[in-house]
RNA sequence: AUUACAAACUAGUCUAUCGCGUUUCGGUUUUACCGGAAUGAGGAAAGUCCGAACAACGCAGAGCAAGCACACCACCUAACGGGUGGGGUUCUUUGGAAACAAAGAAUACAGCAAGUGUCGCAGAAAAUUACCGCCCCGAGCGUAGCGAGGGGUAAGGGUGAAAACGUGCGGUAAGAGCGCACGCUACCUCAUGGUAACAUGAAGUAGGGAUAAACCUUGUGGGUUGAAAUGCCACGUAUACCGAUGGGACCGGUUUUCCGGUCAGGGGGCUGCUCGUCCUUGUCGGGGGGUAGGCAGAUAGAGCCUGUCAGCGAUGGCAGGUCGAGAUAAAUGAUAGACAUCGCGCAAGCGAUACAGAAUUCGGCUUAUCGGUUUGUAAAAAAU
RNA sequence: GGUCCCGUAGUUCAAUUGGAUAGAAUACCAGAUUCCGGUUCUGGAGGUUACAGGUUCGAACCCUGUCGGGAUCA
């Protein structure tokens, strides 16, 4: 079912992005799980996907911590980063459990933070999925 | 060459690695990936304050009303509440005794002399007023006078943001634009200049406090709602249940109920009323179920650049060149390094590089903005 | 993306449709009462009426522009 190749790629595809409105409100209302690395909070739901990806991934960054809207989008660019750069890790794990998973990630501090910051608590959070999860 | 202000332009550059959207070419394990190429945020993309394009509501059907917006003149513009030029008024500075002149800035600048309303406190009085005062007549007291009452007057008085044209002379019982001279303001007529607003001059009439960002009047212009508009395709579904209220007339079936048809009536059709017209058929209210995917709208336009001509200017004409994002929980990036500019420092080095992110598209306005360049104005200093 | 509404003491609200020191409750401070605290009583402080202009003799109120907050629409 799965191409065994994609794991070692570093794309971030049309197919990993979740977009559909039911799924993000599910995750929100009963069914989700969480776990949190400050300033980063993970949201994942078990489904079965309409792509061949192991996750669909989404990312939120409040309007009251950043109201501008280019503030927003430096923050949402550099979560995308981390997870692309990071997100094999993830792979590997789902893809042994043969399921599917739609994550969201959110960022909850205030301040904006680096890149660097970012990914190591983007690795610290994946950690804390994959324990929950065996 | 410095500082301040105003206007216009600009909005750091390069390399490496890993990525993203759109278009396109090729490939494959053929619908999802891989590889290549091209291209990919702004001057404000913002606020949503105006104006349009476009779309729907029946080519908005007709009329009236309400409500809304605008308000010196001319021009520009697709249009505008925007812009340009001009006029009036007010303020500031300089000069001047003053009148005024020059420069700069501001300006929602139609009409309180159409009507109505309001103008606290103070003051006699806040719009046809009379407290003190001034003057005349004067019953009576009874004699240098006092004075009930009647009348005239608006010169003087204090108040107030504002006091009934100003100054002078005449005039009068006292006074008053009552008259005269000079001046001020408004209206109107004529003449001159100007496309016009308006300015200047002359004659006449008048002297009416302020407020229309008070109601309002006059003139001009507006139908309403907005891309979550709208059209098509796909998926999916149930008007279940509750409350209130009604079931008119005629015809047919049937004949107690009930069913069907026509008319009336009710409801609705993107502000109100009347008319017209269309849709709907128990009505109104509560409440429930399903879908929230795709395509079009949607990116060549009142477009941009260069030159030239017309115009004081906004702007327009002509010629040539050019195609420069189109996403949909939403791409246009992340990381590392080098250079550039500015600040601090002898230096090594350290710090800073803004405001901010397309969402149908344009024209404006307003607001945010580290710096850099150019032009103009003003000031001080230096040189000639 | 569109449309609409609201900003007054720290907080919750007033202020006769323009008229004078912007008022009340609560919270705060001080004093009295109490052995102490609370309650109660008395007094005090606290406001550039979101900000900036304008109209007016006079603005919380009227007008314009900013800033901030909120609601709503398939």
């Amino acid at each position: 079912m799965y191409d065994n190749t994609l794991d070692l790629k570093q794309t971030f595809k049309k197919g990993e992005r979740l977009k559909r409105r039911k799924l993000i409100k599910r995750m929100f209302n009963r069914e989700g799980e969480s776990v949190a690395a400050y300033p980063l909070r993970i949201i994942w739901l078990e489904v079965e996907l309409d792509s061949n990806y192991p996750a669909q991934f989404a990312l939120s960054v409040p309007k009251r911590a950043f109201p501008k809207a280019a503030h927003r989008n430096v923050i949402r660019r550099r979560l995308r980063e981390a997870y692309r750069l990071n997100k094999h890790n993830l792979y590997e794990f789902v893809e042994k459990q043969e399921k599917q998973y739609a994550i969201m990630v959110l960022y909850t501090a205030k301040e904006a933070l680096t890149f660097q910051q970012i990914e190591a608590k983007m690795k610290v959070l994946f950690k804390k999925f994959v324990k929950r999860n065996q």
